[in-house]
DNA sequence: CATCCAACCCCTGAATGGTC
DNA sequence: GACCATTCAGGGGTTGGATG
């Protein structure tokens, strides 16, 4: 007797069970990439490896642009329909589905394909997008090393498919969604660079902000950065208790502890390795030891620190050969342009607001991600 | 296997303090 | 006041665990 299931939510107009398949039973091939190394890209033969996959859009999203070294062969050449996956590492599981828009693509030896055969690719890729396969995931890649799934556990992966045409309803109404998702993230990259456009007009002085009454704000002095502000170093946390105050490294919240290292508002900035990533402080806070934070401030409000950190090229003031470094007295040499106190309010406000909408957009994407996960698991079963 | 990053630890130089 | 011993904090390289 054939194994069938019915899905909770449909669109009209389709009827019948769905029935069982292995991934197996509707794919050809199952074969293991090209094992090579990447090297600079050729301006001809893009690579596509498991890090050139993005982890939550799940395109094809290289940093930096590859190419297979050697030999390149045409069966390693994505076509249309073509489904890979990761067999090991963390990313185990990770699908990329192809679409012709990346062009000419070789995969990797650490991904395996599948060509998807009568069915709807599309349909099919989104079932590794759910909980369920993430779930099955987990359990068939554990290894006793490191985990991993090899082609023949790929086939036994059990979904239910409906006829054709249903399939392809249904992806192309997923597909409207994830375009959605895209739009909104285009729309949030535009308001990035257009911020980032204005952060360097303003802090060239080409556009100037007016004081309430019209008149102009004092002319911006030349201060080193020592002059207005103090950087205080931070410690280790670990003989602390438990608590509610936030601890911070360079990558951003740790952990929570019991004690404070300060309390008001301050902006982050490493020490040691991420140098480049100033981040805005405020209450009681502690800080490793590789977070610097900023203290005592003089005729500069915190919030504005906060914009300057942005603005300035670190890596260039990285004194270290090997991991990237700062030091206090680096930081405290820096000569900025300093506006008044309420000119710098005014920048503060206005670039504030470009960032809640930017946030306004991220929380409209992350409902929508959310939204979708949540539908997946109604349309499947 | 490569990368990232907190934790660790050594080195240096300033500050402090003791002794002659 | 000169000299030396000790302490301490900051600078910066190394290490090892976590993660992709």
């Amino acid at each position: 007797m054939m194994d069938t299931k019915t899905p909770k939510i449909r669109f009209n107009g389709f009827s019948g069970p769905w029935k069982k398949v292995k991934f197996g039973e509707i794919t050809k091939d199952g074969m293991y990439g090209m094992n090579s190394s990447a090297v600079d890209y050729d301006g001809k033969h893009k690579y596509i490896r498991i890090t050139d996959i993005d982890e939550i859009t799940r395109k094809y999203n290289p940093d930096p642009l590859t190419s297979p070294q050697g030999k390149i062969e045409r069966k390693y050449k994505l076509e249309k329909g073509d489904l890979v996956f990761a067999r090991t590492g963390a990313s185990t599981g990770k699908t990329y589905l192809y679409n012709s828009k990346d062009g000419d693509l070789y995969f990797a030896g650490f991904l395996i394909k599948f060509r998807i055969s009568d069915n709807d690719p599309f349909f099919v890729f989104q079932h590794t997008l759910t909980a369920k396969y993430d779930k099955w995931v987990k359990v068939m890649s554990m290894r006793s090393g490191q985990p991993g799934i090899n082609s023949e556990e790929f086939k036994t992966f059990e979904l239910y498919t409906p006829s054709l045409p249903e399939q392809q309803k249904i992806a192309s109404f997923l597909s409207a969604v994830d375009e959605r998702i895209e739009l909104l993230e285009r729309k949030k990259e535009k308001l990035e660079a257009y911020k980032k456009g204005v952060m360097q007009q303003i802090f060239s002085q080409q556009i100037r902000f007016k004081q309430d009454d019209g008149s102009e704000f004092p002319d911006w002095e030349e201060k080193r950065l020592g002059e207005v502000l103090k950087i205080g170093s931070g410690k280790d946390y670990k003989h602390l208790g438990n608590g509610n105050i936030p601890v911070f490294g360079t990558g951003g919240l740790m952990t929570y502890v019991d004690d404070f290292l300060y309390e008001g508002e301050s902006v982050g900035i490493g020490r040691k390795g991420t140098i480049d990533k100033p981040m805005f402080l405020k209450g009681k806070f502690w800080t490793v030891d590789t977070l610097f934070y900023t203290h005592s401030f003089k005729q500069i409000v915190p919030r504005f620190v906060y914009l300057v950190f942005q603005t300035i090229n670190w890596k260039v003031h990285n004194e270290a050969s090997g991991v990237p470094s700062l030091s206090k007295t680096t930081i405290e040499k820096l000569q900025i342009m300093l506006p008044s106190t309420n000119e710098q309010l005014k920048i503060v406000a206005f670039t504030e607001e470009i960032q809640n909408s930017i946030s306004n957009l991220d929380s409209q994407i992350q409902g929508l991600r959310t939204w979708k996960k949540g539908l997946l698991q109604q349309m499947f079963v």
